[in-house]
RNA sequence: CGCGGAGUAGAGCAGUCUGGCAGCUCGUCGGGCUCAUAACCCGGAGGUCGUGUGGUUCGAAUCCCACCUCCGCAA
């Protein structure tokens, strides 16, 4: 089939990489358009159109596509058209625009977790099952006809990006048996149950905020879905300390520590905070301005001891 | 010209303000103690203090200048 992609981040790579290694044509990619990242506010191009560029594909990028695209897209004459985490919203006169319309690779097992960030809030809520589910799109959001679904397991320390990296090959798996049974006419659509499905919005840096009130559990899961992005943080002595490893201590102390409070900081315990129920330890911490550092590290330099507070 | 922190022994840091012997914790090596040790005691090795055939000075890790690298915020 002919197949114009639409997509941006990483996780849409494994997913377009097939797609151009399988007998079908990709005519075109669209992704977002090129952001300034990071401290020098240097223009990068988003991993999707590198593959893009890297393959000979044609690469568009529209500042919003229902408004600038349709012309466009119409003219290339796919047969259908991919969506795997492209970023914008479509409207009807997209989808019409190619006969077999719009399948769309979701990171979750619809209808649950609809929306932007379905991977790291499963991770967050402790879930310990997920999957991919290609929809076909509609107007709504992520609301469309289920086409095909496969599950995995969360694993239990699993961060959200080694999910992401999971997923994204499953996706891309998936995808392509998927387009195999619409070539050849034996899927078969599965409407969504709207009374089950959640809705989960964009993962912001300000929701990487841990409250030490909450459970060990909870922190811990909170810290796996933060991973990579935008990675769980607290304040120490009134700065940022961001940490991306943990886990839930079981032993119990005698203490009357508040949240928060390191109870032990040697080389045996490593670093462990008291949370609102249970303790945490904490294994790679950064402080503001500095590396990444293992606990033993962050302790050497007496940055932090018995009795600290993180809020 | 967006704002800010940092570069000192293998690791993490102090020392810089106020120029004057290169320090601390950990690791490492050797020895001691112990039924035992990631515990304790004693001793050692390990440094062009980011770079500069830069400036100031009797003297620079420290003050001034230029450059390189890493990181936090913001976007």
């Amino acid at each position: 089939m002919k197949i114009v992609f639409l997509g941006t981040p990483s996780f849409a790579v494994p997913s377009l990489n097939a797609l151009i290694a399988s007998r079908h044509e990709v005519l075109a990619v669209v992704c977002q358009p090129d952001k300034k990242v990071g401290r020098e506010q240097k223009v990068v191009f988003s991993p999707v159109k590198e593959l893009a560029l890297k393959k000979g594909i044609k690469v568009l990028q529209y500042e919003k596509i229902r408004r600038d695209g349709v012309e466009e897209l119409r003219s290339l004459g796919a047969d259908l058209m991919v969506s795997c985490a492209y970023g914008q919203i479509l409207s009807q006169e997209i989808i019409d625009i190619a006969p077999h319309g719009i399948i769309n690779v979701h990171g979750s097992l619809l209808p649950k977790y609809r929306g932007a960030a379905p991977i790291q809030q499963a991770v967050i809520d402790g879930e310990t099952e997920t999957g991919i589910t290609i929809m076909q799109t509609d107007v709504g959001i992520d609301s469309g006809d289920i086409l095909s679904v496969v599950k995995t397991p969360i694993y239990e320390k699993e961060t959200a990006g080694e999910l992401f990296d999971r997923l994204s090959l499953l996706g891309a798996d998936l995808l392509l048996e998927t387009i195999d049974k619409i070539e050849n006419g034996t899927i078969k659509p599965v409407k969504q149950d709207e009374n089950k499905a959640t809705h989960v919005s964009m993962i912001k840096k300000q929701d990487g905020l841990i409250d030490w009130n909450n459970t060990a559990t909870q922190i811990f899961n909170k810290v796996r879905g933060m991973n990579p992005w935008p990675v769980a943080f607290t304040y120490i002595n009134g700065k940022l300390l961001k940490f991306f490893d943990c886990e839930v201590f079981g032993c119990n102390f005698e203490d009357n520590a508040v949240c928060g409070e390191i109870v032990k900081c040697d080389y045996n315990f490593g670093i462990i905070v008291k949370c609102g129920k249970g303790y945490l330890k904490l294994n790679r911490l950064q402080e503001e301005g500095g590396k990444q550092l293992s606990a033993n590290d962050f302790v050497s330099g007496r940055k932090l001891s018995v009795g600290s507070i993180l809020q």
